[in-house]
DNA sequence: CTGTTAGCGCGTTCAA
DNA sequence: TTGAACGCGCTAACAG
């Protein structure tokens, strides 16, 4: 089995020099065209191929974007990805893509070999950030994180305007009526759901809605955890008429549990999403009768788009200052929610 | 700022010679535990990171294997790959995911990519493959393909067995005496479609199913069309009393038409899927009332480990027999499908 | 516009 | 067990 043929191999055949036959091929640098096309016949008739490795090796630059994903089932994500590699593509870089499961040590490996393999660029979505993964980052490539962002702010950063949606949330239930309304925000290391938190316990007085801690869980983004943090909410307390989940899928946890208490959702509960995950042309019309979430709509297209910018800006310009976007939510009313009736 | 420390700089502060300090690193050829210790200190103190780019270049192994997948937000996607990562990953590969959106330039460019990257292999889920994608692969690396295969058998394959599910179908259909059963088959282009549509020519009759060229429809695996597929059945024929779509999203298309034409399902119509997309942990408990498809369920985790192991043999051993893969299905027995009834 | 030259960082002979 | 030397395929000066 032969070695695949290399630069100098087109070269000889096309009567050329090395570097020459290079430039044909690169388009780099002044080249006669007629000479570029001998080369380029050269190239097809020896099935040539540029290495990608070699010139990277050469370059220090790799074309080359990691996207990590939390979770690649979650309709909302390959949007993102689509809206970053749309603004990639035309500049000739690839999209490497990890699905790391939330699990960090995945993420870690996958860093780990982006790194190595010399990547111009990671965006993270939604990722967990332990420090090691930070201080990782902190020597290596421009990095932009999404929803999520670690601690200092040394990183560009793109998200929703987290504090906006749920003020939207607060605003819509309030006018329903609700006064005691559950909260279960996402897990402690989200700082998402840290802001929105922090948004749920300032506006919640604001708009004539009990703050109080015990109605307040912490929980993971999930289904079941949030099920089964709906199920503490409504036993601790029988004066709730609304709960607040942390994202859609969450909320139809919450929703199952309710049902399976006997609770009509919204006659007896009101419930909220964040995501609008089932927004899909496809979900709209797949289950006529289903629950349409009230919910928070997130520009999710555009948050990939302005992601992969502030990448790119940042690869042009490294020592430009950090970036914070912060995108405008949309607020959706479903018939999840409803007027405000005392449970008990 | 400063280059980022090389093997060179790693010897030199562990006053040992390039050489050594390579073998230490990368754990080949003999070395003294001591210096070894010392090294690893360097390179820890250094802060030095193996060029995974500079290895592939010498040893033409990049440890990395491109994935492409149809449609990433389709829940069967994500199990194959994460069986194919479970296997490769303990080998020390990476797994490179690309989403093609059953865009065949999207398609041609990451193969272009990964070959350019020395990507040791490739696996191709459900692609459509024009003849310039298999004809650049025939020269490339391994490749197996999942679900759908080239024409010519000369790539390993690895993919469900389709006439098992037809025949399932139809037989459940039959003894629920069915006679007059509408198909919609997934493209032409589509190997696995040619094989179910075969299947369902050939055991129709067996079942005492009428076989009809009319009743028989080719559409793309998608929700839109296979609903118009379905509104052109219907449309054509009063005796259809069931539709056998081509998979569990599309028949949810399906089942919408009916219902819009002011059919019950399965009073009226029976109406099968294929793939079991749906049957996750969550989505059974999020709509109690939702339809229950009679689906054909897929090994999907299995799926990916196979193709996995597939692409190791023939990494291993390149000149090994092409393999075919024909791992078994299952049938599921939903609530959408009953007692035949004559619609007119 | 073209050719010459010198590495990029590493793995791998081969001798010592 | 270690060190010296070479080259993977390419780009980027620089000189012609």
């Amino acid at each position: 089995m032969k070695r695949a043929p290399n630069i100098s191999d087109v070269a000889a055949r096309a009567g050329i020099s090395r570097s020459t036959a290079a430039r044909a091929m690169s388009g780099n640098g002044y080249v006669d065209s007629e000479t570029k096309k001998i080369v380029e016949q050269a190239a097809r008739e020896l099935g040539y191929r540029r290495s990608a490795i070699a010139r990277t090796l050469r370059t220090n630059r790799s074309d080359t974007v990691g996207i990590l994903i939390a979770d690649i089932s979650n309709p909302i994500f390959p949007r993102i990805v689509k809206g970053a590699d749309e603004v990639l593509a035309p500049e000739g870089m690839t999209l490497l893509l990890c699905n790391t499961e939330g699990d960090s040590v995945k993420q870690m490996a996958f860093v780990q070999k982006m790194l190595e393999r010399q990547a111009d660029g990671l965006i993270l979505v939604s990722q967990s950030l332990p420090e090691a993964v930070t201080a990782l980052l902190a020597g290596g490539p421009p990095s932009v994180f999404v929803n999520r962002r670690p601690d200092p702010d040394a990183f560009d950063y793109v998200g929703p305007d987290n504090v906006a949606g749920i003020e939207a949330l607060l605003a819509h239930l309030s006018v329903a009526g609700h006064r005691h309304v559950g909260y279960i925000g996402g897990p402690e290391n989200s700082s998402t759901a840290r802001e929105r938190l922090g948004a749920f316990q300032e506006a919640a007085p604001r708009f004539g809605i009990v703050s109080d801690p015990d109605l307040q869980l912490l929980r993971e983004y999930d289904y079941g955890a949030e099920r089964e943090g709906a199920a503490e909410l409504l036993t601790r307390s029988g004066r709730i008429t609304a709960i607040v989940a942390s994202n859609d899928m969450a909320a139809m946890g919450v929703i199952a549990e309710a049902r399976s208490r006997g609770l009509r959702v919204p006659e007896d509960l009101s419930v909220t999403g964040y995501d609008g995950a089932f927004r899909e042309p496809m979900w709209e019309s797949l289950y006529p009768d289903r629950p349409q979430l009230t919910t928070i709509g997130l520009p999710r297209r555009q948050i990939g788009v302005e992601a992969a910018r502030l990448l790119l800006r940042r690869i042009k310009a490294p020592e430009a200052a950090v970036a914070k976007m912060i995108l405008p939510i949309e607020m959706i009313a479903g018939n999840t929610t409803g007027p405000a009736r005392p449970r008990s």
